[in-house]
DNA sequence: TTTAGCACTCAATCTCCCTGAGTGCTAAAT
DNA sequence: ATTTAGCACTCAGGGAGATTGAGTGCTAAA
């Protein structure tokens, strides 16, 4: 059962014709577009046939044709004709990335804002760690007399710290005495590797300064948990809103509030296998709220076995070219960005990267 | 011009009924309810007269009235009930409240959040930097060959961190030098004090490990910028579709875009001087988008310096008592929260706090 | 196999009318 | 001097046709 390269042709100027206007397209339209060589009738002939093979919908009797999922899969998989960014894209693309954020979550959460503002759509962007993660390193320095920072190094190459008030008085020697002790116990261990028992013992070992090791040990299960804890964030859902098949306000916030938590918890589990930018139109979506929306994500690289999602939700009717032509390139660069290494800001360059 | 009793209690009356209903409220609904001991006629009456005063409002000819913006400021400054949060309420406040968030930044996003949980409608939270900050103190780690945690505290007492990867060998001493001559030169300095010449100095005299300053300078001065300015978090955009006043997509968005940006630069100037609780109705907003909507915001105080804001944005009838009675209950357990020291994570207590 | 022509369908839009909640005013009652 | 009952009037909202026009499927000619 293939397709006729007449019937290829129309099915994706429909589905072109539909992606801009959102209206169902009738044969006359086609037929009056300048690489159609055949009459309205003959389309409608066509068009009868396409409906019938379950690639086309009509949404009544007197309206034209609207594409079903089916012919939406049809498109995305081999009629779709790459978008090509033009070169101011790629210029304000190139200038949003420039971000000079320290700090991965951060980064990640201003990609999503970045994300949703080029494509006009909610997008959601999030981490996953792979495997457990455990602390690297700590290290206790002295702010003040009573004030303290604590520095996590944990595996996945995040580092957190926190300021502790605390009324102690200890040299510097109990610190670094302290530092060793936790660096000996607690480090490559998983948080539920902390058990009483094993605390109790360090806290023993801890010298002068052992008053520190219940906010410490807080402080790194915590932080063990929310590193491993993939880092959701979603934006520009009120840009739903601007596709007319969201008007119905009702609709909107059935979509949107999925995207809020659960449907994002499951994604990480579809994460790790897949690669480059997956479409999923209309019901092949997972979360039956989601049945008339499209997803399309695309997967990249942060160091050290952790990896990240940028993705975009919309109406079946939705760009698909564009979007994943725009959406490949920020993970693209996204992912060169983070295994770069250190490059100095001063024009001076000692190892040359990529670019 | 005072109102006369009868004339307060309908119109306060009449605000209430309009908050939980959105519908123009009748003197003969009015008329009916508990304690009202006048027909509908001597209503009809008095809401004609509030009319006259500007204090109420008609639709149109043949529906009942609505308070007019006078009317809830009215309303707001002298009739308004004080909302009690109930025991309920009050554990489900503190429940949210228990975030063992460690960063200032997450606590606020985190509080944004809850806030617009709490009250169905957008939140914003915000923070600002009271004077100019400067770093206090750096402090460089060895973490591996070839990397470096750099730790750097801000007199606001954030401290921030980044991990360098460098290919550079150096002792232990070395890094020990470069921290200190750090600390000697740029502490207590803004960032706009980094002079070309001062840099230069410092790099000079760093030792081995100069080849980190600019990465350290470049980092230090990011980071000075990013503290100092105010950030912004909003939260729950999507519940003011809620409102059945903003079931027009049109409105929610242009209200909602407001927010994302403009406005909120603007806000802060107003931050510093305002005290408690403020509520803006309608018409008194800065921006004009915002003319149909209230916006009820609290300022609360984190440590050195550091203001906060909460605010809910709303359609003019909303609950102001409910909403400003959550706000504050919210702000005073913030500021508490912010001003607590370290207290153990275990039940013991050595310095009691106020409980 | 393609195309012109024609009868048919049906959502969307418009018009008209009706309903009922609510008003303002007047005149009687307190 | 208030308050209340009564009444005529107004007008948004909603439902019942009527109208329109884009689009179809089918048939017969090219």
């Amino acid at each position: 059962m293939e397709l006729t390269a007449r019937q290829k042709k129309i099915l994706r100027a429909i589905v072109d014709s539909y992606i801009q206007t959102a209206e169902p397209v009738g044969s006359k339209t086609l037929a009056a577009m300048a690489d159609m060589d055949c009459s309205s009738a003959t389309i409608r002939n066509e068009m009868a046939e396409l409906t019938q093979m379950g690639l086309l919908e009509q949404p009544h009797t007197s309206a034209g044709r609207i594409p079903s999922p089916a012919g939406y899969r049809l498109y995305v998989d081999e009629l779709m004709q790459d978008y090509r960014l033009s070169v101011d894209e790629t210029q304000s693309l190139n200038q949003a990335m420039e971000l000079k954020m320290q700090e991965v979550d951060k980064v990640i959460s201003q990609v999503s804002k970045m994300v949703s503002k080029m494509t006009n759509l909610p997008a959601v962007a999030m981490t996953a760690a792979a495997g457990t993660l455990t602390v690297q390193r700590f290290d206790i320095l002295q702010a003040s007399a009573g004030s303290f920072i604590l520095v996590v190094m944990v595996s996945n190459e995040a580092v957190r710290n926190k300021l502790i008030k605390l009324p102690l008085n200890c040299t510097e020697q109990d610190l670094k005495l302290l530092a060793a002790v936790l660096n000996a116990s607690l480090t490559e261990l998983p948080a539920d590797g902390f058990t009483p028992e094993l605390l109790q013992r360090v806290t023993r070992s801890a010298g002068p300064a052992a008053s520190l090791v219940p906010v410490i040990v807080d402080f790194t299960t915590h932080v063990l948990q929310e590193e491993q804890k993939s880092q959701v964030y979603v934006s520009g859902q009120m840009k739903l809103l601007g596709q007319p098949e969201y008007r119905d306000v009702e609709k909107a916030q059935e979509v949107l509030s999925t995207l809020d938590s659960d449907a994002l918890s499951n994604l990480p589990a579809t994460l790790s296998d897949t690669t480059g930018t997956q479409i999923l139109v209309g019901p092949e979506n997972i979360a039956r709220e989601l049945r008339d929306t499209s997803v399309v994500m695309t997967r990249f690289d942060i160091g050290d076995g952790m990896q990240g999602l940028i993705g975009v939700v919309g109406p079946t009717r939705m760009d698909y070219a564009q979007v994943t032509a725009r959406l490949s390139y920020f993970a693209e660069n996204l992912g060169r960005m983070f295994s770069k290494p250190e490059l100095p800001p001063s024009p001076e360059q000692k190892e040359p990267g990529d670019e």
